[in-house]
DNA sequence: GTCTATATGTTGATAGAC
DNA sequence: GTCTATCAACATATAGAC
């Protein structure tokens, strides 16, 4: 049913692959059927198994993209030298950015339950990716730059919770308030919402 | 293979839902099959359907339930009197016991996707929670009690956002810092982490 | 690279005996 | 209240023509 005059997309596993994650972060991966994916590739599910092994494979594609986005962060030398509290604010920033940039990834990567081999593996990245963030935030403590009435590991789960949540809402069509999501983020978790009398 | 002397559980529909709440969270809903069900109960599948007409009425059950705890908060005397800022204080407080003290109730409401009537009912209560709790932080950023640089919306979903990615690592066991959720949720999101060099 | 047709297992749910 | 047996629908995945 090819339409003259209009070209038909040509499937390549990347374009296939942006369209899977779209459907899964709507319906849930277990949710989403090869017929839903290939309803709304408008290919039939028989050519979406010549471009990919498997539905999970669609997942493991999706999942590692995040993953090697979000560790990257790390990598940068802003991550990796100077105080612990400067090295903090940046891994911040750079995480929102890539939420941002990368928003239908990370939305699936962050939703993922652990059912299959694939999960499972995507699970322990994440956990690795946290206990690398807790170790700054216990330094950030240690350096005196942040308060230790709060337990590290307890404010690193809040300080990324609160960032992570923004896959549940956050609009990149909107331009608006929630522009800098790492800023905003940041503000809240270093100075707090609360307003005070004077100073800073 | 009823074992004699072991007395065997009476399932009643409120035994079952704590059940199947349970692997619902393991799996996720979509992810669960009523043979899972069975297995984790012990009883075949059409035992189960004994006690409930299907497995959406078993996530229906659930998610009111939590729905019912979360409501119930705003109708509490601290939450409609008073300062705003003292009653979004109580919000975020009651909310969190609610969520530590029905964790596997709320965690199965938090990841509620839209797939099913329910679902989408579900959704789109808690859109309505949220919308209250906007009004009230809108409203102490007009009593000068909240600082007026981040967006009342946009704080909203990250106190929230803080406070329900709880759901995801809190464990009821451990009674270390994190036995007063909210304590720590309010501290955060009110004073913020960074130490202040002299005053409060 | 896409299709039709089909294999093979699993799904939610029901019928009816005990 | 639980069971065995079964259903129709749908799941993932494959075979092979064009």
């Amino acid at each position: 049913m090819s339409v003259p005059g209009a070209t038909r997309i040509a499937y390549t596993p990347e374009r296939l692959l942006a369209v899977a994650v779209e459907v899964f972060n709507l319906r849930g991966y277990d949710g989403t059927s090869m017929e839903d994916l290939a309803r709304a590739t408008g290919i039939t599910k028989s050519s979406i198994y010549h471009h990919v092994r498997s539905k999970e494979e669609l997942l493991r594609l999706a999942v590692s993209r995040a993953l090697d986005r979000i560790f990257a962060v790390l990598d940068q030398p802003a991550a990796r030298t100077g105080r612990a509290i400067d090295r903090l604010e940046h891994v911040v920033r750079a995480s929102a950015r890539v939420l941002v940039d990368e928003l239908p990834y990370v939305t699936l990567l962050l939703r993922v339950r652990g059912n299959t081999a694939t999960e499972q593996w995507a699970l322990e990245r994440r956990r690795e990716f946290d206990r690398v963030v807790a170790t700054l935030v216990a330094r950030a403590v240690a350096d005196g730059d942040l308060d230790d009435t709060v337990e590290p590991r307890l404010a690193t789960r809040l300080l990324f919770g609160m960032l992570n949540s923004a896959v549940e809402w956050y609009e990149p069509a909107r331009a608006d308030a929630t522009a800098d999501l790492g800023a905003a983020v940041w503000r809240l978790a270093s100075a707090g919402l609360r307003r005070r009398p004077a100073g800073s």
